[in-house]
DNA sequence: TGTACATCAGTGAACGCGCGTTCACTGATGTAC
DNA sequence: TGTACATCAGTGAACGCGCGTTCACTGATGTAC
């Protein structure tokens, strides 16, 4: 592991824990186990840093569960489908949460990493974007009803994940993922 | 208006134009007109003043709307009803999120604003919360599908507005919050 | 193989700067007699 | 009404501190002949 993973690692670490105004060259060159000057050796500046941070350790377990959905319509129980994509956007949000609030402290950085995302053609449109994808293939199979907007349902439930990994970091308390994640399913499925 | 206020709102000012990181006691004293040095006449500390600005300048247009929730069940426009909470709450959603998000980059900040919601007994889940009452006395009206999570139908609904918010900060774009609000009452309503 | 030099990752100590906070103060307004 | 004093909102200037960043450096490893 090169010392420049070590050096993203202990960044993300200490992002996570003490957040964005924790994250001072000092705690992360410490975390990291190397002098602050060392930092410099790596990346031109900290925002260069954090940017790497945010590019290279915000996992994306999401995206290959997201590829795989095109294959998917019509085939299997399209209720298990959506349960899987719902757990897995509830743990990516989760994990990913903190971070992204944090930017919200820095304009500035906010920005840059926008446009990274713009750039990659990345983001966090492109969820909900997948999931609308799939729900419009099974209308075409029928297994959706043909007067449902795809966008809008699956807006609801990728927001509902959000959202429940949101107050999950703002609450702190524990829950059941899996449980929420088939509950949210049925009641889309339902509907009113 | 007082000069706590105009502080109040000159701190308010500065942390969504600048963000927190940005909202050093100099910015928010020359927003405000005053020296840095009347800040602490009015505040004990920087932490103080910050708390005092999440808990009387986010506004919450919501918590009256909420509050005729109870009474509306059985009457009027199910769809009426819950469109109008949707679009309340984008723009509630919308207008406090640079704030809230900002508060990740501080823990020791968040977990004093969160103590202090506690104190209040007010908090985001009182939304989800509320709306879930108000579907599940609609649901013993015979307006809403017995077989219908009131929870997590509110859930959904919620969550889908929270993320409408986010995205809209996150990729900066326009758009047009009343037919957002009414696509997604529609799907909601609909199922798959 | 030995020697002389180049490269390179990493460091300790210092730097200037902007931060939050405090200090002794000023000048206007209120109060007592 | 005038005078002497108290109160109070607000200020300019200074404070120590921790921040991000840079500097001249060290010691280990690689390379040439």
């Amino acid at each position: 592991m090169s010392t420049r993973d070590r050096m993203l690692d202990a960044a993300a670490h200490v992002m996570r824990t003490r957040g964005l105004a924790g994250a001072t060259t000092k705690e992360i060159a410490k975390a990291a186990g190397y002098s602050e000057a060392a930092l410099y050796k790596h990346f031109r500046d900290k925002t260069d840093l954090f940017l790497a941070v945010l590019s290279e350790r915000i996992p994306s377990p999401l995206a290959p569960l997201l590829a795989t959905l095109d294959r998917r319509a019509g085939e299997g129980d399209l209720a298990a489908t959506l349960t899987e994509v719902a757990r897995a956007a509830i743990t990516f949000y989760r994990h990913g949460f903190p971070m992204a609030a944090s930017l919200f402290a820095d304009p500035k950085l906010l920005s840059a990493y926008r446009d990274a995302l713009r750039a990659r053609d990345a983001g966090p449109q492109h969820v909900t974007r997948a999931v609308a994808a799939y729900l419009a293939a099974e209308q075409k199979h029928g297994r959706v009803k043909p007067d449902t907007d795809p966008q809008a349902a699956a807006a609801l439930l990728i927001g509902a994940c959000l959202q429940h990994a949101f107050l999950g970091h703002f609450t702190d308390q524990p829950s059941d993922d899996d449980k929420v994640a088939t509950t949210l399913v049925r009641a889309l499925t339902t509907g009113l």
